[in-house]
DNA sequence: ATGACAGGCGGGGCCTGA
C-alpha cells in the first residue's frame, strides 16, 4: 500500500497537476495540503474519477487538507483537538480498513510560523496539542502514519544553507526540539529510515531559481507508529512534477507499507 | 539590504506563504 503526501499550493490552480501525477503513481491515499478552496468548492468528482473517496476540511482563501482513499473510509475526523478557538484547517484524520486491520492516516498542514511573534507561538502551541493527539493514538498500538507539510528542517543536512535559516520558524531550536519531541514518543520518520544521504529535498521556493540551484528543504515528512514502521517497505520522494509547468512548491513524497 | 514568485480574492493591490 503507498500512502503519499504532497502540499500541492491551490487544489483549484493544481487539478490537472494532480491527476496527472495520481493517474502516473497511483497511491493508495494521498494526503493535500493547501486546498485553499472550502469543502463545497473541491473538485471531489475529479479525484472519484481516478477511483478515490475524498474527505475533505477546507476554508476560504488559505490552508485546508484533503484524504484520497481508494479504500473507503471507517472514520474521518477533521479538525486537532485542543483549542476551541483555531478555526484554521490544517488537520483531517481517517481510519480505512486493510487487509492487516486498519490504518490510520493524519494528515497535517502544521503552522509556518514566521512573520510576527504570535505566528510563531501558534505553531509551538499546535506542535504540542498535535503531541497530545499522537499520544492518544499510539495507545491503540496500531498502524499510523502522520503525514504532511509539517513546516519543520528536522536537522542542518536537510536544508542547503543551514547557517542562513537559524532564526527561521522552520529550523529554529525550539522548532526542531518540538518535532523531536513528537518522534520521541515513538514515530520513525520513514524517509529517514529508508535513507540517509542529505539534501534530499521536498521544496523549492519559487523564488531566486532556488529549484535551478537546488536550494531546497525537507519540510514534507511521512511519521510511522512502531506498527506501521514495522512494515515499511519504501519511502520515496518523487521530485520530478517540481520541473512541471505551474508547479506547486512542493513535491509528493510516497510511503509503501505492507499492510 | 532588499526582493525575488505564486495563489486567492476580487476586480486593484494586498495578504499569505516558506
Amino acid at each position: 500500500m503507498k500512502i503519499a503526501t504532497w502540499n500541492i499550493n491551490g487544489v483549484k490552480a493544481r487539478i490537472d497537476t494532480a491527476t496527472t501525477w495520481l493517474k502516473s503513481e497511483s497511491p493508495d491515499i494521498a494526503c493535500l495540503q493547501e486546498i485553499k478552496c472550502m469543502d463545497e468548492a473541491f473538485p471531489t468528482h475529479a479525484f472519484e474519477d481516478l477511483g478515490y473517496n475524498v474527505a475533505v476540511h477546507g476554508q476560504k482563501g488559505f490552508n485546508g487538507v484533503a484524504l484520497l482513499s481508494k479504500l473507503p473510509f471507517d472514520e474521518v475526523t477533521p479538525g486537532l483537538a485542543g483549542d476551541a478557538e483555531d478555526v484554521q484547517a490544517r488537520y483531517l484524520e481517517g481510519v480505512v480498513s486493510v487487509p492487516s486491520g486498519v490504518v490510520r492516516v493524519v494528515n497535517i498542514y502544521l503552522p509556518n510560523g514566521n512573520g510576527a511573534p504570535e505566528k510563531f507561538a501558534y505553531k509551538l502551541a499546535w506542535m504540542n496539542r498535535l503531541k497530545e493527539r499522537v499520544k492518544a493514538l499510539l495507545a491503540f498500538e496500531e498502524p499510523l502514519v502522520v503525514a504532511g507539510d509539517y513546516n519543520v528542517i528536522p536537522a542542518p543536512e536537510d536544508v542547503y544553507n543551514p547557517s542562513a535559516w537559524m532564526d527561521d520558524a522552520l529550523f529554529r531550536p525550539e522548532t526542531r526540539a518540538h518535532f523531536q519531541a513528537l518522534l520521541n514518543l515513538g514515530l520513525t520518520d520513514a524517509f529517514r529510515a529508508c535513507h540517509d544521504e542529505p539534501h534530499r529535498f521536498t521544496f523549492w521556493d519559487y523564488q531566486a531559481g532556488a529549484w535551478q540551484k537546488n536550494h531546497g528543504l525537507r519540510i514534507d515528512h511521512l511519521l510511522l507508529s512502531p506498527q506501521a514502521a514495522d512494515r515499511l517497505i519504501a519511502c520515496e520522494i518523487d521530485a520530478t512534477p517540481r520541473s512541471w509547468e505551474k508547479p506547486s512548491d512542493h513535491v509528493p513524497i510516497v510511503a509503501e507499507l505492507s499492510l
